[in-house]
DNA sequence: TGAAAATGTTAGGCGCGCCTAAACATTGTG
DNA sequence: CACAATGTTTAGGCGCGCCTAACATTTTCA
């Protein structure tokens, strides 16, 4: 990896794990990035003291760290590439969408912005990859999304197709292809009562209208 | 980089320099590699008895390493990944054939099988990348080569690569050698009138656009 | 042929990212 | 308010790939 791919990996651990919402990110334990990027915690606090040094977190020592302004913007543009391959890797080399997280984790500290920007021409500026994430725009800000809920806030024998799966680590993915559910798929109310419980806090769904009762898989 | 990025430049070095005929590679000086590789010659040495001890090269003190049959292979695979990389970057990502040399650099260490074979059939199993070199194929066989020539067959002052020798006994290998000549070498009009009258007829080699003056990868 | 020049290897050290163990701060409880 | 439980940082060490400097071998040519 080239000397910096561990730098933007703890960059993206804090957006991951803090730094979602519109405001300021939150801040994130030295363990809670260990635990997600499967180091040991003093090998992140000092990790995080690069960070801080690049002017891209502020860490207050015991109580954690946070993105700045410039962090957040570089972790964007890191999910805007991870996001952009596994689009290619799902729609132009048919990988299942269980299968491409860690090729696109290789290819996305592959730097080159023109790369980047061609690849994105490429596929038609899309606004979601394949696990119905949406993908940042150039500016990192990202497209206004619709009407998706999370499936625990859908109302109940309300039916509903799939947009996107939250977290999306690959054995539920496999687990959810394994049930023949992937984006667009529908669940009716007798299908969302056979689900594991935890699932409802991860599948992001769109309502739908009882007319709309067929579609695809 | 990952752990295994730089083994993996040094064999693509000892392969550039040494092993590109059809039998065994020939002996490469640490030196050379080094210059190629943009490192001192005592960091070749090491990565070399690296490579020596994974059985990937063999290393003569004082004289040289050249690739073991299985290093070779994985030198091919390499050149493979690389070269569709630079295929896709030019022909479906529309860069200049000039552009992609150092993306594909980065790409061709991504590692995942199932990625270089998708890609290859996305691509349409393409035979030459971009500059014209051949694409070895998941064997590490070249698919035959067509529009070679012998040299004395080439219209006069025409610019070519060099794709092969016929007959390629030692001393002339060592002759073309000392003269810097190898597989994928750009001979001018110019320099061609320079050559021994003898060459005209062992030398393969693909006439080239005018365009296409420098050597590649 | 044999000394000087050129080339190659070994020795020892450095930065980086990682580890374990030990010291330290913060929080919650008697 | 002291102290235990928990979590975090500092200290010190390791492997890897790189470097320079010193040493060994091969090559050149007087």
């Amino acid at each position: 990896m080239s000397r910096s791919t561990q730098r933007e990996d703890h960059l993206k651990a804090l957006y991951a794990l803090g730094g979602s919402r519109d405001g300021e990110s939150d801040w994130v334990s030295t363990s809670q990035m260990a635990a997600h990027l499967g180091v040991k915690p003093p090998s992140v606090t000092a990790m995080v003291q690069v960070l801080t040094e690049l002017g891209w977190a502020e860490h207050r020592p015991y109580h954690g760290a946070r993105l700045t302004h410039a962090g957040k913007t570089l972790a964007l543009s890191l999910v805007r590439k991870h996001r952009l391959w596994e689009t290619f890797l799902v729609d132009r080399l048919g990988f299942d969408w269980d299968e491409v997280h860690d090729i696109a984790e290789q290819l996305e500290h592959v730097d080159s912005v023109a790369l980047v920007e061609r690849l994105d021409a490429f596929l038609g500026h899309p606004r979601v990859d394949p696990h119905g994430d949406p993908i940042p725009k150039h500016d990192g800000t990202f497209h206004p999304q619709h009407d998706a809920v999370l499936l625990a806030q859908l109302e109940p024998a309300r039916s509903c197709a799939v947009t996107g799966v939250r977290g999306g680590d690959d054995d539920t993915l496999l687990a959810l292809k394994k049930r023949g559910i992937g984006l667009g798929s529908v669940l009716t109310g007798e299908v969302i009562s056979t689900l594991p419980a935890a699932w409802l806090e991860q599948l992001w769904v769109r309502p739908l209208a009882p007319t709309e009762s067929q579609e695809h898989g």
